[in-house]
DNA sequence: TTACAATACGACCGATCGTGCTATTATTTC
DNA sequence: GAAATAATAGCACGATCGGTCGTATTGTAA
């Protein structure tokens, strides 16, 4: 009862891994396998489908996400130090300062953003949760008067969003040094 | 010396075209093939090997991002209009109102911001082409103060930037209807 | 220790991948 | 028009794809 779910978290670990650099359509089983020390059928009766395994991974990421992203930001006061701390938080998710390979939802997101099926439901669904989670902490900043702008929350979790994701094209594809600065400079400039 | 040239073109704009749907290595030659009407190695010996024809695709994207995006933003006076205009010509870009699918470029870059070649090569270029064009355009409309924030234009391009990234998220994956509203209130914002 | 279920393996399927080689057409040039 | 050249089709290749099946091995509970 208990090998078989230490494997598969393994196998679920190396597939996200693999996914972050290649893409959930790019990870192969048989490569997978090899990875793990598995052999390719041994491996696919832990999903009966790719399409089970890839769903696995996208939660695998939403856990890690979790764990690393908003737990952390949520120990922190509400307000503007939580909004802070979620986006720095973030940028370090993106940099892949915890695991290699950068923001896993920006990869998935473009991959089957037009590709109708379970794994876009499951990433429009978590996407729509981070977003709503992510304009809350903003609207108790806006309460509190620790964002001085008039401005819906959502609007402004657009805004960060987005520095957020000119961070990661000029961090990943064009390395550029300054892309940190440029985003804390952003995210002021937006939260003020 | 005619004949060639012009089916050519014909794969390189379906396969663009397919692309961005599918990512460039999601298409295949034989898919393709069947798309435009010939056979697999007839399409084959216009392109030596997968990445030539790939690298066509992204020079095709080029062109028609000159053609839709830029060229017509350079007919409007220098300044705030012309960086103006680039923003929402990027906006129809990505929202495919000439062509269907979404911006290339982002797919492209999600593709290959982590392997390296001549793809990630002429991507990167590209895209530090546009971004310093960008903020050439933001940084004579500060030269007029017509954008009275202080700040330098990379900076202003980088946040310019980040709001169309969160547009094209918004639109494609969450089918957000005021997200274009939301990116022009963001520019009004950023350009201030 | 025995018995049963959970787990993993190897071989294999049809399909498709990118890529050559060889004819056979179209097209262009003289 | 013929000769030369470019363009396309047919076919086959080794590799790999996701997936199936029967069997062996292993872990677990009695």
């Amino acid at each position: 009862m208990k090998k078989g779910q230490s494997t598969r978290q393994m196998i679920v670990d190396t597939a996200l891994n693999q996914s972050v650099r290649l893409g959930l359509e790019g990870v192969s089983l048989g490569n997978l396998a090899e990875d793990v020390g598995l052999s390719k059928s041994g491996l696919f009766a832990h999903f009966k489908s790719k399409e089970a395994l890839q769903l696995a991974v996208l939660e695998e990421a939403v856990g890690r996400y979790m764990r690393l992203v908003v737990e952390p930001a949520l120990k922190k006061p509400a307000g503007l130090p939580r909004v802070r701390a979620l986006f720095e938080n973030y940028l370090d998710w993106i940099a892949g300062e915890h695991e290699a390979g950068g923001c896993p939802f920006v990869t998935f997101v473009q991959e089957f953003d037009d590709r109708p099926g379970a794994i876009r439901d499951m990433l429009a669904k978590s996407q729509r949760q981070w977003r709503v989670g992510f304009a809350s902490a903003i609207g108790t900043a806006m309460e509190r008067k620790e964002i001085a702008r008039r401005a819906d929350p959502e609007q402004v979790a657009f805004e960060l969003i987005g520095a957020a994701l000119a961070f990661q094209t000029s961090l990943r594809l064009l390395g550029e040094r300054g892309c940190r600065v440029r985003a804390l400079a952003a995210f002021d400039r937006i939260t003020s």
